[in-house]
DNA sequence: CTTGACCTTCCAGTTTAGTGGAAGGTCAAG
DNA sequence: CTTGACCTTCCACTAAACTGGAAGGTCAAG
């Protein structure tokens, strides 16, 4: 696959490839015989991976770190091990505190949408704060 | 309170304090006589819920959104209610993702902590990319 | 009355994650 | 044999969210 066919599967952009291979989150790809990258099928699931985890609002370096498991090999286990145990033990943090924010926002919304005139003052509304 | 009492409690510097005002996510602070900024208590909670939205991936942008509820009031009620809705909508769909994520590394994690000697492999811990 | 820890404004620099555009090569189709 | 849609590199620019530092004011304590 061209750049762009495995970027618009990926839902990115030519360029966005381009630049996640100069961070080393895209090993850099075969060329053809005219220097096009080709890309093989399974770089649309690491993309999307990656995209999933910034979505998530996980940083490149982070994304990275998992993803070097793949890298790594050779060094002993509990490294992969205790790297893998430190990223869940923050996605479970960042998921508690996206599902309290979740909380606090229906709380307002019900509020609003229970048709109450009341939730349009704006003080009342605040003291959810 | 003062900017640097109020920072730390909310486990912030001043400099954040003076940014988050310039960006619209703290209203302007009364003064004392000699020009210091004054802070009510409640500025504290205000900035654990902005640090809470950050942590969870939240752009100032989007808190502000959020916050700026407090202020809308005039508006019809309508606004408030869309605007609240689009914020669950987005929360629900970052929570997911998350979820997602946390699920995929949680198989690396397994693979690895079963102390199969095969985990360490680069192309099958690969493989569940 | 000076020292130190605060505070003020303003402006510039940093990091992260891209995006835009120039200058040029490749290749199938008309 | 020339468009047009791709691709290449390289360099500069953007936006977000701070962070640092200069230059100076305030004030309680020694």
């Amino acid at each position: 696959m061209r750049i762009g066919e495995t970027a618009t599967a990926a839902g990115m952009t030519a360029k966005t490839l381009r630049f996640y291979e100069d961070r080393g989150l895209l090993p850099a790809a075969d060329r053809a015989p005219n220097g096009y990258r080709d890309y093989p099928h399974e770089t649309v699931s690491r993309l999307e991976f990656i995209r999933r985890g910034r979505t998530a609002g996980l940083t490149l370096a982070q994304i990275g770190d998992i993803l070097s498991v793949r890298d790594i090999g050779q060094a002993p286990c509990v490294h992969v091990r205790d790297l893998l145990a430190k990223q869940l033990r923050d996605l479970d943090a960042q998921i508690a505190e996206l599902t309290a924010l979740r909380a606090t926002v229906a709380e307002f919304h019900d509020a609003a949408a229970a048709g109450d005139p009341a939730s349009c003052d704006p003080e009342r509304i605040c003291s959810y704060l």
